[in-house]
DNA sequence: TTTAAAAAGTTGCAAATGCAACAATGACTT
DNA sequence: AAGTCATTGTTGCATTTGCAACTTTTTAAA
C-alpha cells in the first residue's frame, strides 16, 4: 500500500498537519476509536495495532482487517458508516486523524506538501477501488467454486504463480467470499478430490490448465 | 456525481490536457471505445452515449453502465481489467482519453488546475470507493431477501424516503445484488405477500417499520 | 508440558436458490 | 393496429448452500 505521507518530510508534514483538522490520540488496549461516525474521518495507526470489525445482529464478531502501524483506515474508505463496524485497539495505540472535509475544503494550492498528500490520497484510493472491484467480481459470481476459482485465478494473476499462500485464515477466506465456512471447506474438499488443487495448511497449489 | 473539471475554465481545461497524455476520439455508433486494456485510462464522453457491458462466458451480455456526456469512466474505476468487460457506443460518441500514469507522474505542482484536477479526481474516487461499499455490503449478505432488504435500506436512507423508485430494471437489480432474476422476483413477491412492501411498477414503498 | 482456545474438517438435513421453460405484460416500431 | 422485442411474473425441480452439531487439528498461552 501506498504511503501518505510519501515524498513528503518530516517537517512539511507538520506543517501540513498543522493545516488540516487532525487530532494525535492515544488509546489503551481493547478500546474502540471510532465506530459509525458521521464525520468522514481518515486515520493512520502511528504505533501500537488495531483492527476494523463488525458485529452482526447474531452477536458474532468477525475481524474485517488489521490495522498496523502506518495503515490507513477511515470512513471515507471502509463502510464504517454502519453501525456494525468499529475500529478497536489490540494495544496501545496511537492515532492520527484527519477530518476529510478539512482536506478537501483547504484551498491554497500553494503548498507543495499540501498537493503531494493530495496525490497520494488519490493514490492510495484508487488501489482501493481496484480490490473492491475485484472482491465484487468474487461476491458476484454465484457458485462458491466460482467465487473460490475467481479469488485464485485474481491471487495467481496478481502475484504470477500457481501456488497461493492465503494471507488469512480459511475461516476469513469463507468471510471475504461470503459464504458459509463449512459449505466453503467442502467445495475445497471436491476441488482437492477431483484433482485441481492441492493442499497444505494456508498453501494451495493450483493445478487444473 | 462530481465533475472532473469544476473549478477549472475551459482555457486552464486546454492548457491541462496539453500538459497530460490526452486523445480526443471520435467512434461511430456501436464500437468499441475500450477493452481489457492494460493500460490505466481514464475516460470522459463529451459527446454521445456509451455503456459498459459485460459479456460472460455463455454469451450473455449484460449492461453495466450506462455513460452519458460528462460520464467517467476507466481502468482505474471500473473492473474493465478482466476481458469480459467493454465499453461500447450506442451513438456517435466523442470520447476524452486520459493516461491515468501522465496525471500521477506529472510533477509540477505550480499549475493551480493541475492541483484542482487531482482534487476532483479525489473527490470522485472517494464517492466510488462509497458505492462499492454499498454493493459490497449487499452482496455479502447471505440470502436474496437480506439483499433486497439492505438494498432498500441504503437506498432509504441515502434518499430520506420510504419510497424506492428503482434507477433501473428489475433485471438490473438482479444483476447488482447477483442473484437469480426470477428467484428475486419470488422473494419480492413473498415481501408483498407479508406486507413488507407494495409495488407498483418500478415504485416501491416499504411499509415495514 | 499441559491446557485452553481458535481454526479447520465432516456430515445430515432443511431451506434457499438457480435454472429452465413458459405466460403475461408493457414498450416501441412501422 | 399489428407485430416485435424486452421486461416481468410464475412454477417445478434439481442443485447448492447454510446451519447445526460434532470431531480433529493447530496454535497460543500458562
Amino acid at each position: 500500500m501506498k504511503h501518505l505521507f510519501s515524498k513528503i518530510s518530516v517537517k512539511e508534514k507538520e506543517k501540513l498537519l498543522r493545516l488540516l483538522e487532525t487530532n494525535t490520540l492515544s488509546f489503551p488496549k481493547n478500546t474502540t476509536i471510532l465506530s459509525s461516525t458521521k464525520d468522514n474521518v481518515i486515520g493512520i495507526i502511528l504505533e501500537g495495532h488495531a483492527q476494523i470489525t463488525r458485529t452482526d445482529y447474531n452477536g458474532n464478531r468477525t475481524i474485517i482487517e488489521e490495522l498496523n502501524e502506518e495503515s490507513i483506515f477511515g470512513t471515507v474508505i471502509s463502510s464504517l458508516k454502519s453501525n456494525e463496524y468499529e475500529v478497536m485497539t489490540k494495544e496501545k495505540t496511537k492515532v492520527l486523524i484527519i477530518d476529510y472535509h478539512s482536506i478537501i475544503n483547504y484551498e491554497n494550492t500553494n503548498h507543495k506538501y499540501y498537493n503531494r498528500f493530495i496525490k497520494n490520497l488519490l493514490e492510495i484510493t484508487t488501489d482501493i477501488i481496484e480490490e473492491k472491484n475485484e472482491r465484487i467480481e468474487i461476491l458476484t459470481k454465484k457458485t462458491i467454486r466460482d467465487k473460490l476459482l475467481e479469488y485464485f485465478n485474481t491471487y495467481c494473476k496478481k502475484h504470477g504463480t500457481r501456488i497461493i499462500y492465503l494471507p488469512f485464515s480459511y475461516t476469513d477466506l469463507a468471510d471475504y467470499i461470503a459464504a458459509d465456512r463449512s459449505a466453503m471447506s467442502r467445495e475445497l474438499g471436491y476441488l482437492k478430490d477431483e484433482g485441481f488443487i492441492k493442499t497444505k495448511g494456508r498453501r494451495i497449489s493450483i493445478l487444473y490448465m
